[in-house]
DNA sequence: CAGTATCCTGAAAGATACTG
DNA sequence: CAGTATCTTTCAGGATACTG
């Protein structure tokens, strides 16, 4: 099986295989496009951190948000989950393997987003004036 | 102002500024983390496409979504849209040089999807045999 | 501390119909 | 062809209360 982005002789969607079948982008981009996922991955990207911390690394979140969101890292394999028996409970979560080979790419969009924001702000504000009363936002 | 994410001697958020501001990152995340944008940015990454085009490109995409896509991506200066005052009417979409900025992230974000979309659909399943019954999907 | 269990709301997205 | 205009649905995420 082919995969159409490798390919530049095509003019055919190119995150698609030759079959019809997603590779994976939306996947990722289900996991990481949710509201604290990115976020996460990159506070575990310094080191562990048990649950609280990860709370208070991420402000506004929801502790039922926060649970959601480590058990689906989880489910992915990007991050392990190491429950210690104490009184009171204690748990820590780590980047896998797999988790830490996301870092790259989610410090490039970090990096990105930084270097580009007041471009961004620039343009929407410009694009607002020249539109006014759009519904667009 | 200094930014989290280049000192590692904190603990604090490394995507969040010092005064609490949001360097940039959910902004990009918000536009990149919908059904749509980065497909369309992929697309556009190979050139020029015309409305039909495009839509003909994601599949699945209605009309509606395709609009607030590109509108979206033209605010936030990411994707230019030209007029041709024809009948029919022709317009073509095309990535500003800030949306071509974006491509090696996006081309980064889908080769990694198809490097390591095996590994995450075999963590999933072996996570979900080992925890039958939970609502994390 | 580290979660579950419910309930609820708003925004995102789909469906459908119409138009310059 | 390239859109608008409406209406409807879905569901991610927030609020709150409770627990081993």
């Amino acid at each position: 099986m082919s995969v159409g982005h490798t390919a530049v002789t095509t003019r055919r969607p190119v995150v698609w295989c030759d079959d019809g079948v997603d590779c994976g982008i939306r996947d990722l981009l289900n996991r990481l496009g949710d509201r604290w996922s990115v976020l996460a991955v990159v506070e575990l990207a310094q080191g562990v951190r048990r649950f609280r911390e990860l709370q208070r690394a991420l402000p506004g979140i929801s502790q039922r948000m926060l649970t959601l969101t480590v058990r689906r890292l989880e489910r992915d394999g990007l991050v392990s989950r190491t429950v210690h028996p104490t009184v009171p409970p204690q748990v820590e979560y780590e980047l896998t393997p797999l988790g830490h080979s996301l870092t790259h790419l989610v410090r490039a969009m970090v990096d990105w987003s930084y270097s580009h924001h007041d471009a961004i702000v620039t343009s929407r504000r410009e694009w607002d004036e020249a539109n006014p009363g759009s519904e667009i936002r």
